[in-house]
DNA sequence: GCCGTTTTCGGCCCGACTGTTTTCAGTCG
């Protein structure tokens, strides 16, 4: 996530919060400003990547007058309207916003009637009973406000996908025990496989009758700490053990599809799925799609139905983000997405012989156990990898007689040689390219020196004629370090132009190239890959992470060189190099 | 504030839960 960007959201998002505020005739501008920020946090590159020839990139939802508070805030560092708003509204207004039950209106009351300003004035009236005399003010309401305000403020950071899927792995468990459900799944942003997750939400369908006991079950579970609504059909919670709330919904199976549907998204895929509807004369909601005029039901059981009653053939959660998918989906132009099925072998794995933990046979007999491969890449770290322990020339010629050796053994090439070579300072390879002609496959990825001209590193290396794949192109840990700055865009066209494939790193903290950095790459016609980065076994299981990342690029396997057998990606390296030795 | 081959004005997705109310406002997703 781009400083820029997010700081620019936060203050967009801040602003629409004031309109709120401000009453209900603000209110559409006040959902124009909040729709702006997420747009921009959603924005695959850098803002200021947005601007073409002096103008922001039309984008649907960014018109003219904010378009120009973008300018202002980026030749400004600020915007002049969220200086001025911020005197109209109290002190901790955004901080107060931020609280569970708190919105606008309740904080209107406060600052109109008993001039409240600071979190600290508030919890102090909540405590002396002054917020009772208001109207419509009561004990309960006020001693939830108050434990929401005391509580110690709660992560709102998000989690990335794969611990999400964990959790909710264990919380499907946990309620598959309760007899009544009939059907379980995840849906929101879990199921969509964004790379990070907010909340966790799980849809059921049960008969009507069931719903209070599996409602009452799911509360009262140990995990649960707090319990935010508990209703006839739905609960949210707050289960401590993983940090994390947790909503369910129960619908009947009849409902299921449109539910699912509903409860998938994203909102924005959901807001012009609706438009649409009102348009052909239906209206949908969670329950199904109904006629306008009769209010009759067409559709609800599965989700193809609900999308094939609008004219649309059925859109995959990954690509439902309201970027083009659902025009796509309506000349019948959804391409058949990649599968984790599709995937031959792993392209980036790590053995003992540097920092991974299993020997070339331990990972042989894993694989030839666990997965379908036809291949498996040992991409060992180069030398100047000191603490990883890198390889030099010799101990790799070493490693190719041992994997020789297990190949023999096995009876078939199911390891292929390789290494993740280092880029170094100047762009130039840890290691020689007499050895990387060598190997079956080279990925060269930067590790250290972030500040030199990345993109000129990258660009070096892929015009080496041996190199086969830039890895983990960004360098971002999710959650903990932002990528080295790199002009991507340059970069694909690099990689485009010299037939060097783009790593999609499956890594659950790198996920690198991320889904829209994959998407522009194929728009490009860029070959990508998908790695593991696996040190142990364990890691083996990420390539279904970088599979959901291709799928979110809307990737068929025909944009994944590693959905080949060996003999294609011969060719790809072979067609490299003639297009090196062409140009030279 | 944004959008538009039905519109440059007049719309803007929809429903559940809570706490307060006797029919609803506020908040959330």
């Amino acid at each position: 996530m781009y400083r820029v960007n997010k700081k620019l959201a936060e203050i967009f998002e801040a602003i629409g919060s004031i309109y709120e505020f401000k009453g209900p005739k603000e209110r559409f501008r006040s959902i124009a400003y909040h729709n702006a920020a997420r747009i921009i946090n959603d924005l695959p590159e850098d803002i200021r990547e947005h601007i073409q020839d002096g103008k922001f990139i039309k984008t649907y939802g960014i018109g003219k007058s904010i378009e120009e508070k973008i300018f202002e805030f980026l030749q400004t560092n600020q915007i002049s309207l969220f200086n001025d708003l911020q005197k109209e509204v109290p002190k901790d207004f955004l901080t107060l916003m931020k609280v569970q039950g708190l919105g606008p209106e309740t904080l209107k009351r406060f600052y109109y009637d008993l001039n409240l300003s600071t979190k600290e004035q508030i919890i102090e009236a909540l405590q002396d009973g002054r917020i009772l005399q208001l109207k419509g003010f009561q004990k309960k309401k006020v001693n939830n406000i108050l434990s929401a305000l005391l509580k110690k403020t709660e992560t709102d950071e998000r989690l990335p996908l794969w611990d999400a899927q964990e959790i909710s792995t264990s919380i499907v468990h946990m309620l598959k025990t309760i007899p009544q459900i009939q059907i379980i799944d995840i849906a929101g942003s879990l199921r969509r496989q964004r790379e990070t997750v907010g909340d966790i939400d799980l849809l059921i369908a049960a008969k009507a009758r069931d719903r209070k006991a599996i409602i009452r079950h799911f509360v009262s579970l140990d995990e649960v700490e707090n319990l935010y609504a508990e209703g006839d059909t739905k609960a949210s919670v707050y289960f401590k053990s993983f940090k994390r709330q947790v909503d369910i919904r129960i619908v009947t199976e009849d409902q299921w599809g449109a539910a699912l549907q509903y409860f998938t998204g994203s909102k924005a895929h959901n807001i012009h799925l609706r438009k649409l509807a009102i348009e052909k004369g239906f209206k949908i909601n969670e329950y199904g799609l109904f006629t306008v005029d009769e209010n009759k039901k067409i559709a609800g059981e599965n989700e193809e139905g609900i999308y094939h009653a609008l004219g649309l053939e059925c859109i995959p959660p990954e690509m439902r983000e309201d970027t083009g998918e659902i025009e796509l989906a309506a000349e019948g132009l959804i391409p058949k997405l990649i599968t984790i099925d599709d995937i031959k072998g792993d392209m980036h794995t790590h053995s003992k012989w540097s920092d991974g933990h299993s020997s070339i046979e331990e990972i042989a007999d894993y694989i030839s156990s666990h997965q379908k491969y036809d291949y498996i890449v040992l991409t060992d770290h180069s030398k100047s990898e000191i603490i990883a322990g890198g390889m030099n020339e010799d101990q790799f010629m070493k490693q190719l007689k041992e994997i020789k050796k297990v190949n023999k053994k096995l009876g078939r090439d199911l390891i292929k040689s390789g290494t993740e070579v280092d880029i170094l300072p100047d762009g130039t390879l840890d290691l020689s390219d007499s050895l990387l002609q060598t190997l079956d496959w080279v990925v060269a990825s930067i590790h250290s020196h972030f500040n030199q001209d990345n993109t000129e590193r990258i660009i070096k290396a892929c015009r080496n004629p041996y190199v086969c794949a830039i890895g983990h192109p960004t360098g971002r840990v999710l959650g903990s370090r932002e990528g080295y700055p790199v002009d991507m865009e340059r970069i694909l066209d690099v990689a485009a132009e010299t037939g060097t494939a783009i790593e999609i790193n499956g890594h659950s903290h790198r996920m690198d190239i991320n889904d829209r950095w994959a998407k522009r790459a194929i728009e490009k016609g860029v070959t990508l890959v998908i790695g593991t980065d696996s040190h142990n076994t364990g890691n083996y299981s990420f390539m279904k992470l970088g599979v959901a990342i291709a799928r979110r690029a809307w990737c068929t396997k025909d944009h994944i060189l590693n959905t080949s057998d060996w003999a294609k990606i011969e060719a790809f390296k072979r067609r490299k190099l003639e297009r090196i030795y062409m140009t030279h």
